[in-house]
DNA sequence: CTGAAAGCGCTTACAG
DNA sequence: CTGAAAGCGCTTACAG
C-alpha cells in the first residue's frame, strides 16, 4: 500500500545521469552543462521528484530547524515576536519550532531533551532561563553540549548568551517619572511574579524614579502579579484595601493595566479621574480600550527580528564574536489613562 | 575546530556491544538483557551520547513534524488555537512547525514548497485555502501527492480533508438574533474580507437571523472590514454617514467590534447607550474591555486540541476512514456592549 | 538475546 | 563537466 518514495535516483535514471549529477544540478546549477540540467529539470517534473530536506541536512550535518522557546505563545506579547522571528527564518532558510514552556518545568525538561536530540541547529530563548533536562546528570556534559543559542525579551542573569533586550529599569522609570512629572506622589506598582527578571528590573526602575523625586521607597507599595488580567483585578482589590489609595499605579505589563482599570470600574473608581493608571508594552489593544492606554511602548517584531538575525549569524560563522547585549529603544506613548494630579 | 558528533557508534564501542543493540537497548529495552541494558546505559551516560533524531526519522520514513498554516500568528485568535495544538503535539511526540502565511500568496508559495519537500508528515490548515505552489504544475501531481491534512478554523468549500470549525452560520444567527430579541431592527454588520468563506458564512447567518423576523436583508446593511481593529473603526465612520444610523451592529470579530466602539466613542455615541454592538470569537480581553463584549465563544483551544488529535489518528492510521466533519459549540455570551432598545 | 549487513535519501572529495 | 564510491547516524530483517 504504502508507495515508496520518489528519490534522486529515479531522476537520475530517467535523465541518464548519476544521482550525483541530479544532486548538482539541483544546489549548484553551475556545476553542470547547460544540456544536462535542462535533462534533469525535465526529469524531475515528470517524475514528480520532490526533495527529502531531511535527508540532505543529515548529510549536511544540520537540520535547518530553530526552537523557540516561549513562556505562552497565546500571548500577544509572543506571538507577536515570534512573528517576528519567523520572517527572517523562512528568509534565511530556516523554520522554527514552537516550544511552548507555559512555564511548566516538565515541559521544560522536554524541550531540553529536544535541545539534547540534535532536533535543532540553535535556540531562541524567551522565557528567561536555560531549559534544563530532567535530573542532575544535566550540568555535566550538557552545559558544554549547548547548541547556539539567543537571548531575547528577559535576560538570564549570568550568561553570557547574546541578548536582545530593551532597557527594562530605564523604561519602568520614564514611566513612573511620567507620573511623578505630573503630580503624582502617592504611587505604587503591579508588578509581574516574584524571582523573575523582569519584575524585578522593573520594579527597580519604579524605585530609582521615586528615588530621584524623594518619594519614599516602602516595600508596601508593591504588588505582585503574573502578567494576567486577572491578576492585575486581584492586584486592584489590594490596593483598595489599603491605608491609603494611590493616586496612580504603575503596571509591569498592559494586560494588567487593564486587569487594574477594570476592577477599579467595577469598584466605583473613575481612571484616570481618580486613579491613573500606565502600563507597559503597548500591546494592539491598547490604544483603543478605554481609557486608551498611556504605556510603555516595546518594539516587538524588531526584538523577534534581531535576535533571529543574530541566531543566524551565530550558525552560518560559528567562530565570529557576537555583540553579547544588544538594547532597542523603548518609548513611552502618553495616551489617557493617566492625567495630572490635583 | 568542528567536533565530531557522538553517535551511536561510539556508544557502543564503550558498551562493548554492537550499534544494534545500543539501538535496541534505547528504543526496544524489553528486547535486551537487563545486563546489556545496564552497560548500555552507562556507555551513554560517560559519552554524552544524545540521539539524533533526524537519522532516525530518516531510516522511519518520518519527519516527527506538522506545520500549522495560519495567517497571523502575532493574531491572539490563531495563537491560542496554536497553543492547543502545540499542547496534543507534544504529548503525542511531534513538533510544530510555524507556517505564518501573512495572508501572502507568495509566503504560501514557500510553504506548498516545504509541504513539497517532504519537511513534515502532516499539515493544519487555519488559512482557509490549500497552499499551491507557484506556476501551474502545481495541479498535476501536486494534488494527488498532498501530505495528510486537516482543516480548522476556516472550511475550504470543495474539500474533504477533516474539517474542525464551531457552525459559524449559526453562531452569527444567534448574534443577530439577540440584537433582534432586544428590539432592535435597524441592525447593520461589519464582515471580514470579502471572498472569505468566515465572512460569507457569518453574514449568511446574520440575514437568516433578519429573514426569521421579517427584517428586510438589504446588501447596503454590510460593511467589510478585514478582522483588525482599525477596519473597525473605519467601517464605523462608512456608519455613521450612511442615510438613518443603526441601532445595533454586529461585527464578525471582536476587534472590530472593538475599533467599533473605540470610534463611535470617538464619534461622541455611547455604547451600548446610543448604539448595541456585538462581536464574534470572545477573545480575552472581551471580558474586561469596557463595556464588556457580548459576543460568541468559540473553544478555541480545543478546536486546536482536537485538530492535532485527528491528525495524529491520520497519521498512525493511514488506512482509516476520519470523520470528515466535526462541529464544536459556540456560545453567545451576553455582557454590556449591547442592550434593550427604546 | 545479539551481531553483520543493508539501506533510508542525500552530498562531495576524488579521479577522470 | 561527470561518475563511482563512501558516508551522514540511524534501524531492522535475517541469521544465529
Amino acid at each position: 500500500m504504502k508507495k515508496r518514495n520518489i528519490t534522486i535516483d529515479d531522476v537520475a535514471r530517467l535523465a541518464g545521469v548519476s544521482n550525483a549529477t541530479v544532486s548538482r544540478a539541483l544546489h549548484k546549477p553551475n556545476v553542470v552543462s547547460e544540456k544536462t540540467r535542462e535533462r534533469v529539470r525535465a526529469a524531475v517534473a515528470e517524475t514528480g521528484y520532490t526533495e527529502n530536506v531531511m535527508a540532505r541536512n543529515l548529510r549536511l550535518d544540520r537540520t535547518g530547524l530553530v526552537v523557540a522557546l516561549v513562556p505562552d505563545i497565546s500571548n500577544p506579547f509572543f506571538s507577536e515576536i515570534l512573528s517576528g522571528i519567523e520572517s527572517v527564518a523562512t528568509r534565511e532558510g530556516y523554520n522554527v519550532l514552537i516550544g511552548n514552556t507555559n512555564n511548566d518545568p516538565s515541559r521544560e525538561h522536554i524541550y531540553a531533551s529536544y535541545i539534547k536530540s540534535n532536533l535543532a541547529d540553535g535556540i531562541l530563548l524567551l522565557n528567561g532561563h536555560i531549559p534544563v533536562p530532567e535530573g542532575a546528570e544535566a550540568n555535566a556534559n550538557y552545559m558544554n553540549n549547548l547548541p547556539p543559542m539567543v537571548v531575547l525579551c528577559e535576560r538570564i542573569p549570568g550568561s553570557n548568551f547574546p541578548t536582545i533586550i530593551i532597557d527594562n529599569v530605564d523604561a519602568a522609570d520614564k514611566a513612573t517619572g511620567h507620573l511623578i512629572e505630573m503630580g503624582h506622589k502617592n504611587i505604587v506598582h503591579v508588578g509581574g511574579p516574584k524571582n523573575n527578571v523582569l519584575t524585578e528590573d522593573r520594579r527597580s526602575g519604579f524605585f530609582q524614579a521615586l528615588e530621584k523625586a524623594g518619594i519614599p521607597q516602602d516595600q508596601d507599595k508593591i504588588f505582585f502579579g503574573d502578567f494576567s488580567i486577572n491578576s492585575g483585578k486581584k492586584a486592584f482589590k489590594e490596593i483598595i484595601h489599603t491605608e491609603n489609595i494611590p493616586t496612580a499605579i504603575f503596571c509591569a505589563n498592559d494586560e494588567m493595566a487593564i486587569g487594574v482599570i477594570s476592577a477599579a470600574r467595577e469598584a466605583g473608581f473613575s481612571v484616570p479621574e481618580e486613579i491613573s493608571v500606565v502600563g507597559f508594552d503597548d500591546i494592539e489593544l491598547s490604544e483603543s480600550y478605554y481609557p486608551p492606554l498611556t504605556t510603555i511602548h516595546q518594539p516587538r517584531r524588531e526584538i523577534g527580528i534581531v535576535a533571529m538575525e543574530k541566531l543566524v549569524a551565530l550558525l552560518s560563522n560559528p567562530g565570529e564574536p557576537i555583540d553579547e547585549l544588544t538594547i532597542l529603544d523603548s518609548e513611552l506613548i502618553v495616551r489617557k489613562s493617566a492625567k495630572v494630579f490635583d
